[in-house]
RNA sequence: GCCUGGGUAGCUCAGUUGGUAGAGCAGCGGAUUGAAAAUCCGCGUGUCGCUGGUUCGAUUCCGGCCCCAGGCA
């Protein structure tokens, strides 16, 4: 069964229609979001209900601890094997989420780098604690001259992981990235990007935060914020986390936090819109905005 | 009804002694190979309330009108 791949921005409705469909043609869901892979915050991150989930199969939803760095290495590994076993027993694979990096190792692949051994991890953190993010662009130059030119001095991020990986394997990160191939074969996938008008998405943003607020999420911050774990962890990062811990501080007003959590949602909205609108030129465009509609138009293009 | 203050970007405001204007926030465009809900790069998006007048030229000066906030009635 060829696997029906659903992208959109956040608060599109990915999760409504996947699971439609799952029960339609008996699918299976895998999630392609990088914030519901964990259990803490299952509020803040939109993850589907207990009811939903009982509809139909989900896979790879809640199921990694908050303390975890968990990758997009880890994620594709994972999913490429579920796809692989759903189709083998004759069901739709469903693959839905907004994390375009994660589908686009699915489609277009993920290089197989070593990964950074333990010490030069620590060699790498020390040196930034020590001397300072203005000190990694510098140190990548002389290790690393081409992946210097290649990112903006600021990104951190970045340098960090081509430093770790050059130091570790004594190769350019750009070397071994230029070996990727897909982890799904073109014909075994058909990509389906939900592309709603940007002002009625942004309001169902903002009225859907009140509605976390209203379900739980600020008691899911504190508890996740009670573990006190590094702020820097990819959990800690979901959008809200780091606002409404630091109301749960004293630091700010709830709703001053609450503002927050809703812009960089609107922010990462507009950042899915572009990773649909030039990373995915294959996928097939839904401005669709009923169920309804949307299921029509999948089922008359699958 | 009268007086005063104010109408400039989506919002809050600055400014132009007359040469079509700029900050913050919001927003927009782009990048994206193991933190990707991360991270980074780039961009003012404007009938200066409306309308006459003066002027080579008006958002700016003058007249009239409209709207908002106070005050006096």
């Amino acid at each position: 069964m060829r696997a029906l791949l659903i992208m959109g921005p956040t608060a599109s409705g990915k999760s409504a229609l996947a699971l439609a469909l799952a029960e339609r043609l008996g699918g299976e869901i895998v999630n392609a979001d990088s914030m519901q892979v964990y259990r803490d915050l299952r509020v803040l991150t939109a993850r589907p209900t207990p009811e939903e989930e009982a509809r139909a199969p989900h896979h790879l939803y809640g199921e990694i601890d908050a303390a975890v760095r968990y990758s997009v290495g880890d994620w594709t590994r994972r999913a490429t094997a579920l796809i692989a076993d759903i189709a083998a027993r004759g069901r739709v694979p469903i693959v839905a989420g907004g994390t375009g990096l994660y589908f686009m190792a699915l489609t277009e692949g993920l290089a197989e780098i070593p990964a950074p051994s333990a010490e030069v991890r620590a060699e790498v953190a020390a040196r930034r604690a020590a001397n300072g993010d203005d000190a990694l662009h510098p140190w990548l130059a002389e290790v690393d001259p081409v992946m210097a030119a290649r990112l903006s001095a600021r990104d951190a991020p970045r340098i960090v992981r081509a430093l770790e990986v050059t130091l570790t394997s004594g190769a350019s990160i750009a070397t071994w990235q230029t070996d990727t191939r897909p982890a799904l074969a073109p014909e075994a996938w058909r990509g389906f990007a939900l592309m709603p008008p940007r002002a009625p998405l942004y309001g169902a943003i903002d009225a859907r935060f009140g509605f976390m607020l209203e379900n739980g999420a600020l008691e899911e911050s504190r508890t996740l914020g009670a573990r006190g774990l590094d702020p820097m962890l990819p959990c800690m990062k979901a959008h809200g986390m780091p606002w409404l811990a630091a109301h749960l501080r004293g630091e700010m007003t709830l709703a001053a936090a609450a503002d927050l959590g809703r812009r960089d949602t609107r922010r990462y909205a507009k950042r899915q819109f572009t990773w649909i609108g030039n990373q995915m030129p294959d996928w097939i465009r839904m401005a669709d905005v009923s169920l309804e509609a949307r299921m029509a138009h999948v089922l008359a293009s699958k």
